[in-house]
DNA sequence: CATTTTATGTCAGTCTTGTTGACATTTCAA
DNA sequence: TTGAAATGTCAACAAGACTGACATAAAATG
């Protein structure tokens, strides 16, 4: 069918990588259907609790890099400080998270998990693994890598900065 | 080193696949940061013209599928009635999206895109097919089949058959 | 030391997008 | 004819994002 560049198996130099727009249209949908499964999980847990999606971000990051400032999860989360602010509250409340005053820099406020706070932060945590354990075994190792890479390649420019320094220390 | 199963050259049994916590947080945070840049390029989009991301969705789908009924995107968007009907209304009224009375069902509407419809569509498309093909182009074609296939496994059983179907036809 | 900048918190109001519950209409099917 | 199905609509509510304005404490800078 195709008059140009036959017999090639493998794969194609990524100038003549064939991306039709079906292909584009699936890519597009795979990512919005699977974003549904990937939160499904945890949001069923967040619930029981009367908690949202907003806090998972919260307690995941904190969880992530402890002792983290506002400034900081301001970033990575990229929302404004007013909500931050209204999700960290409950959460301090509720004892989930503690607030440690910056020896340096008094201003800063250093934030950290309590013990409950690590309790749901595990089971939130095993609960979306699991699903994503199960999609990685489902799909095999070479699929995992190419996952990363294509979702890295996907990001914005700065928020792979960030997502590369979160976990460049344990690579 | 594997005293069972050896001579497995491609993929290891699932059993046997390595995974880290460290791996599974890294896939969880890949997907969070990879859905931002997902979205970014439509949203600014959708901003100008004042829609949001749930215009967007639904004139997705009822691209996908012209003459979809209203039940049937109902289950592929995942919401209530009343929350697709408040931004079905609004499309129908500026006129996006034409509504057809089913000639079998008369009890049926079938959704179509206007002229200016597929505009907003063509634009929506172009800008979140360009960070895709970028994305795949960047991560490669063996890449890209990864990609899918994880991505497929982490959707919810009944959502992947509503994807396959979504796009059998043209396999 | 005075001033400015930074980090943080907070109040008030708005918007989008989701929810539930109740009810009406039209049309098909038994 | 009666009931079920497909759709639309009203009202109320909640989460989670936003903006703008303002307050405080502490650091940095002149």
């Amino acid at each position: 069918m195709m008059s140009t560049t036959p017999t090639r198996s493998t794969a194609p130099p990524s100038a003549l990588l064939y991306l039709t727009d079906e292909q584009l249209r699936q890519g597009i949908e795979a990512m919005f259907f699977a974003y549904r499964g990937f939160t499904a999980d945890p949001d069923q847990i967040l619930e029981e609790r009367g908690y949202g999606r907003a806090h998972h971000r919260a307690i995941h990051f904190i969880n992530c890099v402890p002792g983290t400032t506002v400034n900081n999860l301001l970033h990575i989360l990229g929302v404004t400080k007013q909500s931050l602010n209204r999700v960290l509250r409950s959460l301090i409340e509720d004892k989930l998270v503690r607030v440690e005053v910056g020896q340096k820099d008094r201003r800063e406020r250093h934030l950290f998990l309590t013990a409950t706070g690590k309790e749901l932060e595990t089971a939130l945590s095993n609960a979306q693994s699991a699903r994503m354990r199960d999609a990685y075994r489902h799909a095999g190792p070479d699929a995992v890598a190419g996952f990363r890479k294509v979702l890295e390649a996907m990001m914005d420019e700065d928020l792979r900065k960030t997502y590369t320094a979160l976990h460049e220390r344990e690579a």
